[in-house]
DNA sequence: CTGAAAGCGCTAACAT
DNA sequence: ATGTTAGCGCTTTCAG
């Protein structure tokens, strides 16, 4: 590994002259600084990133803490595409990745030593448990964070519209003539009961009074569950003309299920996801679904995570909110 | 940030003896560790891994290298589940990950010099064009390396059995009575030699002569294509009474592209993909594939190049072959 | 058993 | 314009 000393030696020159040409410094005679720099690149250097840090307390690193209880959370495609997003706008603005975890040689680290271990100058969390202390205490540490999907108070967030986008989809069930909509909700969490929260309100908006017992507790990503609870509102006496899903994902589940009750789809029963993935543009016919800009939802995170941590004196706890928009697809009848 | 040295001063011990207590070292008073050790751990004590990295020139931190053109490698379930059994296992054997790209600040960096900055132990390759001289060079440096799907003279590789997934399908093809086989290559890569050179051989083995009308040229995980793909085959004279599409999820595509023609599957005509990925059981009918175990892949390389990495000496350069298996799925008639 | 000291590669304040 | 020097936090000989 050749280091700024065989540098310094081959040129003849101190090993700060070699430092300071590397980094164009001003104190130094632009012909000598130009001949150090070829001869290090002849060399090959690199630099130690380990050595700068420890001098510099900045690592150039980003923590992404990206966990669910499955550790299947990069196989969902909105969170992979959200890394993949975060992972090209941190590269382009200088960053590189770590996951944090809480694993580390024989002994257990909290997410928050983890970040500290490998010095990361900041952390992006998503797809987490946001009520777990660990979280909590990272959040709250030193460490520059922003979460996605979830806001602390006075930290900087990044979330997709869920409000609007629940609302957006019970506009458009209503404007199609729908009044009996089957809800399945996703695992609880903070985004959930914002879902939750906003189809109710919408429906009320309408002046529709939601039948308790076409809303049901399912799964995210689980297509399994959403099949059982749809054959669940298949076998009401007084079934919903329409079926609103966790994700797209687990629409899948429902649509097997109908299908194998002999339904068309949208003739006999119309079905709506969410997250407006790849896949369901793929199908046929195409699901409506609300579309979460979630390439938007990484690279925004990435951005604002490194200006909090190259200004963080001037830089402000902000809430970003990615818009979406409703893909009406052709699973809605209009009736 | 509280260092070794604070503990020293609390214990009124010298810093070497605080080293040795945490790591279990031998010639140290028991008693003496035992309380270094819960003085430590009350003052949060959190090692340095870089400065540690930089005595010890080990930073159990590996490169992961998972590059495509489009930069969205992670997007494809196949990847992103070897990436996912990559993290998992790595971790589990204290190992974090890290990954390696071309850019970091305002220089461009080869993979290689990328790969010394951040003092990876070793890098997993795969997803790249592993005919790019950068890879090349990473691979032959002092740098240990496991590549996914490609197989470097003398290095170690962990490979899906393309040779026998291919095989398999083609037989099993024949079993059900079909001879008018239609195949859709994926891009020119290895692994798509392996698997045309398969398909002719496993034909020629039957007694097909491949019609050269029925080898076209696609693209991996690109719907549109296969779907175009598939309409040149339905417009030939002589169909083909199965298509063999480059994976599960362009084959997507196909069947769009099927339906839109008015014909059932497997009933008109019969489809199988590759990789069998979860979407390749969610559909309807469930789609014959040939299963590739990407987790195991994944698992498999981690546990190779942590082996390379820790035994140096003694681990010898090796080829895993991951083993897949059809899934019978219903897109084929039986003929 | 315990501690002093050297030094990993680098940066930056401070001479010269 | 160039060099000297003092560490960053840690491990690891080698003395005591």
């Amino acid at each position: 590994m050749i280091k700024l000393k065989d540098i310094a030696e081959k040129c003849g020159v101190s090993i700060a002259s070699v430092s300071k040409a590397l980094h164009g410094g001003s104190d130094i005679n632009p012909k000598t600084a130009e001949h150090i720099r070829e001869v290090a690149s002849e060399m090959g250097y690199v630099p130690n990133a380990s050595a700068r840090l420890l001098k510099t307390n900045r690592s150039y690193n980003i923590g992404v803490l990206f966990v669910d209880e499955t550790s299947s959370g990069l196989e969902h495609e909105y969170f992979s595409t959200i890394l993949n997003a975060i992972k090209v706008e941190s590269e382009s603005l200088g960053y590189d990745i770590t996951f944090i975890s809480h694993r580390l040689r024989n002994s257990q680290l909290t997410f928050y030593e983890h970040a500290k271990y490998r010095n990361v100058d900041g952390v992006i969390i998503a797809s987490v448990d946001f009520k777990d202390p660990e979280v909590v205490k990272l959040v709250e540490s030193d460490i520059p964070t922003v979460t996605i999907d979830y806001e602390f108070n006075g930290k900087s967030s990044v979330v997709s519209d869920n409000i609007q986008g629940e609302r957006d989809i019970v506009d458009y069930l209503v404007k199609q003539g729908h009044r009996k909509i089957a809800f399945i909700k996703g695992d609880d969490t903070s985004v959930t009961q914002l879902r939750v929260s906003s189809f109710y309100k919408s429906c009320a908006e309408h002046g529709i009074t939601v039948n308790e017992k076409y809303v049901k507790q399912g799964r995210y990503h689980m297509p399994k569950v959403s099949g059982s609870i749809t054959r669940e509102l298949l076998e009401l006496d007084d079934k919903p003309t329409v079926i609103i899903y966790p994700d797209d994902y687990s629409l899948l589940g429902g649509i097997t299920e109908i299908e194998r009750n002999g339904l068309r789809i949208p003739d006999d029963i119309s079905i709506v996801g969410y997250d407006g993935i790849k896949l369901s543009r793929l199908l046929r016919p195409i699901v409506t679904s609300f579309v979460q800009d979630s390439e938007e939802i990484g690279r925004q995170s990435a951005r604002k995570l490194i200006e909090i941590i190259e200004n963080p004196k001037t830089s402000l706890a902000e809430r970003i909110v990615v818009k979406g928009y409703l893909q009406e697809g052709k699973t809605v009848k209009s009736i």
